[in-house]
DNA sequence: CTAGGGTTAG
């Protein structure tokens, strides 16, 4: 429910006074003076009334003339607020208040005249406003906040105008107790002259708390405008931001646009948000995938003279480099030394770690090398840590040159003060397990639990991966069972490997343990799990026991991803299981997935295959509605049906179609299945043709090509055509296998070249040897 | 800063 728009800073409702009368008491002082700094000629009777007052019955006070004379030498309300808190009570001072209220003292200077000058109501609003002081100390902030709800809904029916203390008590306290409407109530009660920022401030902050975003705005909107006399603070953007980033009540989000608009305009009273607030903001556009926001959001701060550090341009980086927006990075740096922002290690971590994932290392191994300043003149002196150097030696690993990475970790104590953790020491075991070598990591692994560094769970994972990708799946279980005895316990990504493993080596039923295991254990399991699990069991064509699993993963709260839902499709469709296939396909299209091309490209293969060329276009027309162009793999797929069924020619049609209008380049699987079929079908000058076209296209002939072209030369009988293929194939590295060896020893025994056929595989024996 | 599944033409 949202309340009525309230234009809440320019106009409030004012139904207990002339707005004459509200004018005037805008004289009275926005916040009481200090006690100390009250007139000297005030000071002496206050003792007295509060002596008074708390000795005497207050049916007593009105005929009190002691009481009274006292009261009248008091001038100003401060006067009154100090007596009143000096009663220690709220009765004692909500009695004091009624007292004043029946027996108005009269004013000093002006002529009596009803109704109460604004001098007596304002001595009301004080004295209310220590009521509401002594209520809130005898009701502690804990408590419910009935009394004060009543001591306020009072001072209205008794027509007392808040103080502005009043009100920033009273605003602070309901919204603590989440009673936001009550919050907003009591501001709109506050004199519009009185508003200051600080309760400008604590209502937003009760609108956004309660999820008020568009009333909030509104009030914020109204503050920037410049004829207001409330100027926004830096509470009042702190205020903001802190609720449009820790959203976690029901208001709706803030758009990033709206956002920009809202600290540009702060910016504009200069105030801007600090490095935190504005780091934040940065890095969750980033995040949400609008680096063009983020971008926009700092050069608004930036146009705008506000202080910019290194923390939130490092964020802007950050999202910068998942984006591979090369470019921007590169023109933020020269803006940063523009504006003399010193970058700072993570800036340089953020630079390196990019240069890494796009294979660059070399690159990034030349600034690392310029950091610590040397001789060159574009010298940084900026200490690397510990993360800079796991950075650089991950991307050192990354691509293979491990050798290197082990090598950085050496000079790491030594030469930049800082000793290798367990990070450190995990990129280099990854990278020789993912070289082979898996016997160099475990020696590694050996060497890190020397040295002190505790392996975790990512050690493990790695060395499991390792090794079940080389051969050793049965031992990795050992392996694991020992690291649990030790106490590591395993997670979620370690069953995703092992099932994996398991599968791949089929051995299903292992894998199936493997999982039920990984549930007992309690470990938090996720969706990637159950996706390994169920490929593995598709693969395996155990579409049963896949549908089971993904019945269990939408239990367990998890919902299947586009290429979980190609893999299932993929596999009914592989078995002929076309009903079911399309069920999924269904099923996707109900939880809101899209097919993609991959999809598109199943379904098509599916029909090629039957042979169904009619259905096989209208896919195709539906996929290109879709907007997916036909792609390779498309083309692919046809291009084989056709050949099967026979078609050679319109094999070749869409042959053409791909080059010249798709644009679409093909590959030696496309080559190979037209060549293979061209020379079925004896035309091998046409086969020659398009292996030499092949070539011209850079697309590397393989094994394949080679057994279709020879087995075609061999039904001509064209000797000398097949040696120079031969010779190709040993100067290009292609080895033969067992289907070249059957067609070259038939045919060219059978020719008496034996002598060819020995020289032809002796270039191979030193890489057969090998694998 | 470090670990996992994965689709469609052969």
């Amino acid at each position: 429910m949202r309340l009525r728009p309230i234009n809440l800073l320019l106009k409030s409702p004012k139904p207990h006074h002339s707005s004459a009368t509200l004018r005037h008491l805008s004289a009275e002082p926005q916040n009481p003076p200090p006690l100390s700094e009250e007139p000297r000629n005030t000071t002496k009777p206050i003792p007295q009334i509060v002596s008074v007052l708390q000795t005497t019955n207050p049916d007593d006070w009105p005929t009190n003339t002691h009481l009274h004379h006292h009261l009248l030498l008091l001038s100003s309300p401060p006067s009154f607020l100090k007596i009143a808190r000096q009663l220690g009570s709220s009765q004692k001072s909500l009695q004091f208040f009624n007292y004043l209220k029946n027996n108005p003292p009269p004013p000093n200077s002006s002529p009596t005249s009803p109704p109460p000058p604004p001098q007596v109501i304002s001595n009301l609003s004080f004295v209310f406003q220590a009521v509401f002081e002594h209520a809130l100390r005898e009701e502690g902030p804990e408590s419910s906040p009935s009394k004060l709800l009543e001591l306020f809904n009072f001072s209205k029916e008794q027509n007392v105008p808040l103080s502005v203390n009043s009100a920033t008590l009273l605003i602070k306290f309901f919204a603590r107790a989440k009673m936001f409407q009550e919050s907003v109530a009591v501001f709109s009660k506050l004199d519009p002259d009185l508003r200051n920022v600080h309760v400008v401030n604590l209502l937003l902050d009760s609108m956004l708390k309660s999820g008020r975003i568009d009333d909030a705005l509104k009030v914020l909107d109204e503050m920037l405008e410049s004829e207001f006399n409330v100027q926004p603070n830096q509470s009042t953007m702190d205020t903001v931001l802190s609720a449009v980033l820790t959203r976690n009540w029901s208001g709706r989000n803030v758009r990033e646009e709206e956002i920009i608009g809202i600290v540009s305009r702060f910016g504009e009273h200069d105030v801007f948000p600090n490095s935190v607030w504005l780091t934040q903001l940065i890095s969750k556009f980033c995040r949400s995938g609008k680096c063009d926001k983020a971008w926009e959001l700092l050069h608004e701060v930036m146009r705008l003279r506000g202080e910019v550090k290194a923390a939130p341009c490092n964020a802007l980086l950050t999202g910068l480099g998942k984006e591979r927006d090369f470019q921007r990075m590169n023109l933020l740096m020269n803006e940063m030394k523009e504006k003399d922002i010193s970058p700072d290690v993570k800036t340089f971590g953020i630079l390196i770690n990019h240069l890494c994932k796009c294979r660059r290392v070399d690159e990034a191994l030349e600034m690392f090398k310029k950091l610590r300043g040397g001789n060159e003149s574009d010298a940084v002196s900026v200490e690397p840590d510990v993360v800079l150097c796991n950075t650089l030696i991950d991307g050192l690993c990354k691509v293979g040159r491990q050798e290197e990475g082990l090598e950085l970790m050496g000079k790491m104590k030594s030469e930049h003060g800082c000793a290798p953790n367990t990070a450190t020491y995990n990129s280099i075991i990854d990278g020789f397990c993912k070289a082979g070598e898996v016997e160099r990591a475990f020696e590694l692994f050996d060497m890190m639990n020397k040295d002190g560094v505790e392996p975790n769970v990512i050690t493990l994972n790695i060395l499991l991966d390792g090794m079940c990708r080389h051969g050793r799946v049965g031992s990795s279980l050992e392996f694991f069972n020992d690291m649990q005895g030790k106490g590591l316990k395993g997670n979620a990504i370690t069953y995703s490997v092992l099932i994996t493993a398991f599968c791949g080596a089929n051995n299903i039923d292992k894998a199936m343990k493997l999982f039920d295991q990984m549930l007992q254990s309690g470990c938090s399991s996720d969706a990637v799990v159950y996706y390994s699990l169920i490929s593995g069991l598709t693969q395996a064509g155990r579409l049963d026991d896949a549908s089971f699993v993904v019945s269990k993963l939408k239990k367990a709260g998890f919902c299947l991803d586009i290429v979980c839902y190609n893999v299932l499709i993929g596999g009914y469709c592989r078995r002929n299981k076309f009903e079911q296939a399309y069920e999924i396909f269904k099923d996707m299209e109900h939880a809101g997935l899209k097919p993609d091309r991959v999809t598109y490209n199943t379904f098509i293969s599916y029909f090629c295959e039957k042979g169904d060329f009619k259905t096989t276009h209208r896919v195709l027309k539906k996929m290109m509605e879709d907007g997916f162009l036909p792609n390779v793999v498309t083309y692919g797929a046809m291009i084989r049906a056709y050949c099967m069924a026979g078609n050679i020619d319109e094999a070749m049609k869409i042959f053409r179609d791909m080059n010249s209008s798709s644009k679409v380049s093909p590959n030696n699987i496309i080559y190979n299945i037209l060549i293979d079929t061209l020379c079925k079908n004896d035309k091998i000058e046409v086969a020659l043709t398009l292996m030499d076209d092949m070539k011209d296209k850079g697309v590397r002939p393989n094994t394949t090509t080679y057994n279709a072209m020879l087995k075609g030369l061999q039904a001509r009988n064209w000797l000398e055509k097949a040696f120079k293929l031969m010779d190709e194939m040993t100067e290009k590295a292609c080895n033969p296998d067992y289907i070249t060896m059957e067609i070259l020893t038939g045919w060219l025994s059978a020719v008496g070249q034996t002598e060819k056929l020995r020289s032809f595989v002796q270039g191979y024996e030193v890489s057969f040897s090998v694998s």
